[in-house]
Parts: C-alpha cells; structure tokens; sequence
DNA sequence: GTCTATATGTAGATAGAC
DNA sequence: GTCTATCTACATATAGAC
C-alpha cells in the first residue's frame, strides 16, 4: 500500500497509526488491518516489497563487474543507482522507501529485517570489496559500505539540511548531487582502504 | 534525565513512553511529567542538554584552524572528536545521544531542533569549508559535510551492522574504527571537493 | 470486500492527598 | 517533591451486518 509507504517515513513506524493510513488512503480502517494484517507484519510487508528488486539489480551489477578490473567508481555506482536515481530521480515513493530503509538500517530493533532484506546483498558486495583490497581489514571494508550507505541514504532523508547550510539558493540539480554522491564515497572508500594496501 | 536519555535512544520518540522512562529511573511515571513538563518539551530539553558542549568544543576547535594551512584531517577531526570519541569511546549515556542525534538529523519532524542546536557549529563549519575549497559547489560543500556526519552517525547506530556484514570474528578496536572513519570522511571530502580545484 | 460498531489496551497528563 | 488514582484521548484489532 502506498498510502502506509508515505506514512511510516513520515512519521516511523510508532508514529504512524492505522488511522493516518486509512486516510491517506481514503478507505476504512478495517480496510487496512484487512488487507495489510497487523501493523508490523505490514510495515514489513513494505519493506520487503521493494527490497527483491532492490536486492536483486544489485547483485546483478556486481556481479556483471566480476572478472574484469574494474574501479571503485563502478562498484559504488553499481550498489547505489538502483535506489538513488528512483528515490532521488523524483519518484516520491521510492524516496519515502529511501527513508524506511534508512529507519530500518538504523535502528536495532529491526536488525532481523535489515538481515533478510539488505544484509544478503550488502555481505556480497564486501566479500568484491575485500577482493578488490586483499589487505585491508575485513572491518574497515564493511564499516566502509556502511558509511557510503549511510551517506546515499542521508541525501534522500536530509537534502533540507543540505539545502540550508549551503546558503547559496541554487536548486537541487539532482543528477549533480549524485554525481556528488558517488564521488565522495568512491574517494572515501578507495582513501581509507587503499591507503594500506598501496 | 539519563534514563529519558537512554529510552529515547533506543524506542524513538513516539516509541518511548512516559512509563518506560519512569521504570528505568525508578521513579514514578507522575514525576516525570513533573520535573520533565509534557513529553515533547523533555525530548528537546535532552536534544539541548548536550547540544552546547557538543556545538562550543566543535566551534573552537575549528577555529582554532584558522590561519593555519590546515589539512582536511585536522578540520574532520575537529568537527567529529567531541561527539565521536565520547559516544564511541565506551561512554553509553553519550552513546544513546549520538543515537538521538541521528533521529534528529534525519526527520523531517524535528528540523527546527536540528536548526537551533546544530545547524550554527555546521554553518560556520561548512563555511571553513567553501574558504578551503573556494571553487567547489556550495551546495556540495555542505553535501558533503552532511555525508561525514553521516557516516560518523552510522558508526554509532550500526556498529552492530559493520560487524555482521565483516564476517570476522575481530574485536571492535574502537580506536581503529574511528581513525578508519576520519579517513573515509577526509578521502571523500577532499575527494569530491578538490577535484574541481586541483 | 467493505462498512459500522465496539472491545481492549495503553498513551499522556493532571488532580489532589500526603 | 512525591505518591495514588484517575481523566480523556486514541491506539490496534476484530466482530458481525451488509
């Protein structure tokens, strides 16, 4: 349900009551315990719903750099456009999943989500990174996905705050910030894994 | 009150109750109104308790930089030490607080909390910023601020997700993460600033 | 499948005794 | 200042008519 995808990244998972849902969506309450079961079985209906293609263009794409020697920028490029160009290309339900995703990866409380929906292709897209930086700590990788995760999340859920420290009124130029985007983390990667190994 | 603190941190503001956070202070639910006022007001009494240290010790410290020819590392380091080493130092009432800091900072809800009590120290930052790389995009400038304090925010959130997706067995070295993290910052600050300029 | 009505629990907040 | 008791509102969820 769409209406329930607005709501929760709107106001988490607490926050947003059946309720709320019922009239974005302009039907009864019942409907929604109907249709979407109880409230947590239907947020992770949610969260599951867009995580198979999310998952699977991902895995996809790393695997398709596999064999040749590619560099770091096609491996962050592969692991983020799949959610970045649909949440922050304009789609306002992608960005609201874009912000479920960052509750769920943040908070403890949904650890086993994020371990059936995210970990299987984030743990592949390490297991590349520590082939591709045979001597950099195994912990230093992971902690490195994270942080470019983090950071491709932090643009979908606070371009406001980017928008007002920058204190120039240019517009957003979105496909600028994600260009952006992976330059930061392609240099943040390559800076904190390669410095030991070259 | 610590354990508002530490309630907040771990259910989110909708998610924690007024009785939670009686039963962890081992007082009655009727005091915490009492001394705290309603729930919202105790929220941003908690936000601000520690916001002033946090945005004085950033302040000097990147003050303390001016004039000098000083190296992106020094200016990471001096944005980050005074939350970092603290929250990921082994201290948990400021652990819990980096936690609230990253709700903050991420929801749309609590922007004219994140406006009063962040948004000063990161103005002057983000302009110490544009002062060392005065032909970058303001608005990646701040963007890229935005990402270290990302990045810095997911340390403290996921550490638990870092050392899942490692897969080694590794103790945390709490030390090791947070050079690793000013490195990544650093490498993708300089990487998607300087290269414009360079 | 969709509505009304309601059951049941719990939230935040306060009144008033001590 | 701190307790007990309680008010009011709203939450999730379901029963049962249509």
């Amino acid at each position: 349900m769409d209406a329930a995808e607005q709501v929760f990244s709107e106001r988490g998972f607490e926050g947003a009551s059946i309720r709320d849902i019922a009239e974005r969506a302009q039907v009864q309450k019942a409907n929604v315990n109907f249709h979407g079961g109880p409230k947590e079985e239907l947020f992770e209906r949610i969260v599951a719903r867009r995580a198979s293609v999310l998952s699977e263009e991902r895995l996809t794409a790393i695997k398709a750099l596999e064999g040749q020697d590619w560099q770091v920028r096609d491996f962050v490029a592969a692991y983020m456009q799949p959610l970045i160009t649909r949440a922050f290309g304009g789609d306002p339900q992608w960005l609201a999943y874009a912000r479920i995703v960052a509750m769920v990866s943040a908070d403890t409380r949904w650890r086993a989500l994020a371990k059936v929906h995210f970990d299987p292709a984030a743990s592949f897209a390490v297991q590349a990174l520590c082939a591709r930086f045979p001597d950099a700590d195994p912990n230093r990788v992971s902690a490195s996905l994270v942080y470019a995760v983090s950071a491709m999340l932090a643009l979908c859920t606070s371009d406001w705050r980017i928008s007002a420290l920058s204190g120039s009124e240019g517009g957003p130029k979105a496909q600028d910030m994600i260009e952006n985007l992976l330059s930061f983390c392609e240099a943040g990667i390559t800076g904190s894994l390669g410095a030991e190994t070259a």
